[in-house]
DNA sequence: CTTGACCTTGGTGTGTACTCTAAGGTTTAT
DNA sequence: ATAAACCTTAGAGTACACACCAAGGTCAAG
């Protein structure tokens, strides 16, 4: 299968595929003699997974590591993977308590204000971002 | 005050202050005849509304929006503002919630896997992005 | 008068995940 | 035989928010 068609099962461009290639998440099976890309089964099946691992959160470098364990199954544990699925869980957890923490602040501005017509002189929002300090706290 | 004095007391780099000027979020309110920037009052109370909007989730690219406002508040409403303050709160929303997924995608995956010392030949995490498809509905 | 701490500009590098372009070669259909 | 549709490479551009660097000017203290 020539790249085109390809991407095309994967509903991903082209230009992912050979990126994905260039930082060795998927090279194709072989090359056609005119040095074509030429996918097939297995090719289809990683990027399958890789897409599986985006879905879920994981970063190009984070599935790289999958696909080294993945690769050399038994030179890895379950541990290394459990641990990596474990990290990436609690980096996502800190980061939504971020998100959260704007969203309740952004919450608080937004009730503030009347959001009417009136001119914006002594609009809530802009008259706290300029005086209180612990908006965050 | 010099840069290095006015960024120690705000707790930023100077790249950072050079940044935000070349950004057209803050200019100083002079130059000295050496052309070091000199900072005053006035400098640095929007140098602060700058760091509390920050640290309610605005991007740069947004206040700068709001010093817009905040400098010609006449010729503005509540209404512009609060618009602002919503869609930013509505679009970190979506990332929460695109994120609380992700974390319990992770969740469901790192409780089927062991964890253990044992080759992960066998290992919940790999297979389930190899073969399940539906992992994140 | 020199040393060191500060300041200037312009430019490059970082990380993430692509997207787009240019200049050209190949394949397929008409 | 030629045009359309595909493919190749290398390299630049995007967004975000800075950090870092080089080469040089300025200022206060000893």
């Amino acid at each position: 299968m020539k790249i085109g068609e390809f991407a095309n099962q994967l509903g991903v461009s082209t230009d992912t595929l050979r990126y994905y290639e260039k930082h060795n998440l998927l090279t194709p099976s072989s090359r056609t003699e005119a040095g074509y890309r030429d996918y097939g089964e297995a090719t289809l099946k990683q990027m399958k997974f890789i897409l599986r691992a985006k879905n879920v959160g994981f970063s190009l470098a984070e599935i790289k590591e999958l696909l080294q364990i993945k690769f050399k199954k038994h030179q890895h544990s379950c541990h290394e993977v459990k641990d990596l699925t474990i990290q990436k869980r609690d980096l996502v957890a800190e980061r939504i308590a971020e998100l959260t923490r704007f969203h309740q602040s952004l919450s608080v501005l937004a009730d503030k204000c009347c959001g009417g017509q009136e001119p914006a002189d002594n609009c809530s929002i802009l008259t706290t971002l300029e005086d209180i300090d612990g908006l965050t706290q």
